[in-house]
DNA sequence: CCGAAATTTTAGCCTAGCCTAAAATGTAGG
DNA sequence: CCTACATTTTAGGCTAGGCTAAAATTTCGG
């Protein structure tokens, strides 16, 4: 017993899930992921992380250099993409068809992604469409573990004078995302950088026909994109269905 | 450390809420749960019950009179109802909005009941307009635990010649399920007894146009109730959205 | 380049839930 | 009423995942 070799989704219980996901996070920012980043990610002890790390890399999910850090494998990494699309589906399902606000989606989300299944997700995928971003912008990672991080840079880093398209924000500051509500400042809205007070003052911007002020700080966690030259479509400025989920046709994309 | 005493809902773990749900059904059945029963529900030793239900009644969940059985406290009903509460909601939700067959939904169901928040339940049940069934013709208790067991006999008791409205089956068997849907005897339909073989064989019902020959065993999982005198109304015979679920308008019910 | 501080790992412990085997209790038939 | 069988509980173990305290290793400031 517990004679299992290969094949089989192996089934991975809800904290393994959790690792799998933050270390991807991490990793995904920082190269690899540190025992302590691990931990505060997911708010254990760091001995704990130490002992998880074990069996993650036991069972290959993980290589491990003692002291070092930890890095995915493959198939890692496809675990975590996994539950990442999930996570992601999930809170465009629930803000998009169940009126959540965008910024209550990613609780509820962390409990579910553990225990809906494939079905599940693909039918909640298919009602909206097939949706490629999140409602914070995070894009979707498709059923084969392909995932397209688009290129940005943040707010914080906009020449006055320009104009950018609001990208993505993280989704684990609750308060953070309904300021950002309030003031219109969401995925696919325009964004004019109109002044910067000197020495990480705050920052004045131009969204629609609102000129709110922020800090320096939340400027600096929200993404942007370069403007396509396109100078004014209609549906810009519309402040729409909030999130926007974009369902742009791909032509196989994943190969 | 460990120091709770009463207030905040103890968050009750998935096992928990597993057992206590299993015991309510076994209870509304027998008048009491015996170990092995519960057991065999939820398919793990008799001694594991045995500690579970130790632990169980030092909560105040169940009272246990060791050798003789279990039976929920007031407290351990409210948990159970909660949770079948959210399980009927979800079946509900699932068939009704997300086109899963009727067959599926339990085990779905199953999972997502212990991750979903009292909001994404409240949130399912008002999308439906407040069910008061779910697709398999059980009742949804209310928020505060209130449930209507409908007086019902099995379809196997019906006497030959007579009328009556389907109105409930055990969600448990999918295959028993798929065929039911096959005969179109979904909860709602009107089912005629027409002939019954003697020495328990095979029964003749009439269902709309159809005259399906079923075997007494099936009979007797299918749940009926005397028709209302009511002749015959438009709807009844309409393949229809086939789970019908029912929302009557309610005034502040609540309180 | 060396010692202090930070990070990581080891050691040892705990809890919830599960298991099997053996003992205790209850029930029913002769 | 007593024995045989069924049910239940106890005893003793196991695993996953968490914790703290102490040891090991790395890193960094001087």
């Amino acid at each position: 017993m517990t004679a299992r070799d290969a094949a089989s989704p192996p089934v991975l219980t809800e904290p393994v899930e959790d690792y799998l996901k933050a270390i991807y996070e991490l990793e995904s920012r920082c190269g690899a992921a540190a025992t302590s980043e691990v931990a505060q990610a997911l708010n254990v002890a760091p001995a704990s992380v130490t002992g998880m790390i074990r069996r993650l890399a036991a069972q290959g999910y993980v290589d491990h250099v003692p002291y070092r850090g930890v890095q995915l494998t493959a198939t890692g990494r496809r675990a975590a993409l996994r539950t990442i699309r999930r996570h992601r589906i999930l809170e465009s399902y629930l803000t998009a068809m169940l009126g959540y606000p965008w910024d209550a989606v990613h609780d509820e989300a962390e409990r579910l992604e553990h225990a809906a299944s494939d079905d599940l997700i693909e039918r909640m995928a298919a009602a909206l469409g097939y949706p490629t971003s999140d409602p914070h912008g995070a894009p979707i990672p498709t059923v084969d573990g392909v995932i397209a991080e688009l290129p940005h840079r943040t707010l914080a880093e906009l020449p006055v004078g320009e104009t950018a398209r609001m990208l993505r924000v993280s989704d684990r500051n609750p308060s953070l995302l309904r300021y950002l509500a309030e003031i219109a400042l969401q995925p696919g809205a325009e964004v004019t950088m109109v002044a910067r007070a000197p020495f990480d003052g705050p920052i004045t911007l131009r969204i629609g026909t609102t000129e709110p002020v922020v800090g320096p700080n939340l400027a600096a966690q929200v993404l942007v994109e370069a403007m396509p030259s396109t100078p004014l479509s209609p549906t810009d400025v519309a402040p729409a269905p909030s999130h926007t989920v974009k369902a742009r046709p791909r032509k196989s994309t994943s190969r």
